[in-house]
DNA sequence: TTCTTTGCAAATCGTTTGCAGCATG
DNA sequence: CATGCTGCAAACGATTTGCAAAGAA
């Protein structure tokens, strides 16, 4: 994760200004691997920043995305999570409880290809459904 | 595609009643390699069945999920489209027009593992976002 | 006749927008 | 002091749900 100098920095680069709810909402999601959504980081500030509107960690992580510090994607069911890890991997998201894990790409796929079909690629998304260790062990059943 | 005897046999395959908002919604998405969202099926079928409910478009396009024939994903901006192609592949997403083609998977990607960091893999959904052969001949200007 | 499907309207749900007041630079 | 940020409330848009009427088996 970032150290809070470098997210400052970011901010001052951009433009921006430096207010204390964007600091805590740059350090709770780029030091966060369990790929929140904007309601988890919402709830996880509350304590700290008890008036803090959803509106404004909507706003910050949008920032973060266009900047390129943040990546934003649909697990597949229409709920939208960000990631702070920008190099190329897959998500492996769980269909009975929803946890998602990162996944290293292997071999040729770690490659995202600059050209397919004609088009000109700017980013690669995957995701790998399944079902996650701990569901197997507790033997929930399939839909 | 699918003959229309097909789309019969597995509705009643599924105990399922036939009716002729369900035949053609099948007909039409099972033959379209548009990728198109239900809004767009719907209104594509609003000259032979002038009645016709996009609640009803959405019940028929999700028992064909369910039972297999049909592919749903999530173009990455929260549009829901729905794709006849089962075959492991990649979507090529325009990010300028919104097309949508699909990719073939290549080499070793054609695999989809069954295994993955102790997921038991179910399906996998690659998407690719970039600017098709017509916008870039447009020269459509970037965000 | 029985049970499913249809279609309308209303309800959801996550996300975005409009705007007035406040804080940063 | 000028601009951007915040937070409230309202707006949104795609999908889902409740329910009564219509249709298939």
């Amino acid at each position: 994760m970032r150290t809070a100098e470098e997210l400052v920095s970011l901010l001052r680069a951009r433009g921006k200004k430096v207010t204390s709810q964007r600091v805590l909402i740059y350090q709770a999601v780029l030091g966060d691997r369990s790929h929140p959504t904007a309601e988890q980081i919402h709830s996880r500030l509350k304590d700290q920043l008890p008036g803090l509107s959803l509106t404004t960690v909507y706003a910050a992580l949008s920032d973060l995305v266009q900047a390129g510090e943040l990546r934003r994607f649909d697990a597949g069911d229409g709920s939208i999570h960000f990631d702070p890890e920008m190099r190329p991997h897959a998500e492996l998201v769980c269909v009975r409880c929803g946890r998602i894990d990162d996944a290293p790409l292997e071999g040729p796929q770690r490659h995202t290809p600059s050209e397919v079909g004609g088009y000109r690629i700017l980013r690669r998304t995957e995701l790998l459904h399944g079902v996650c260790p701990t569901c197997q062990e507790t033997g929930a059943q399939p839909d």
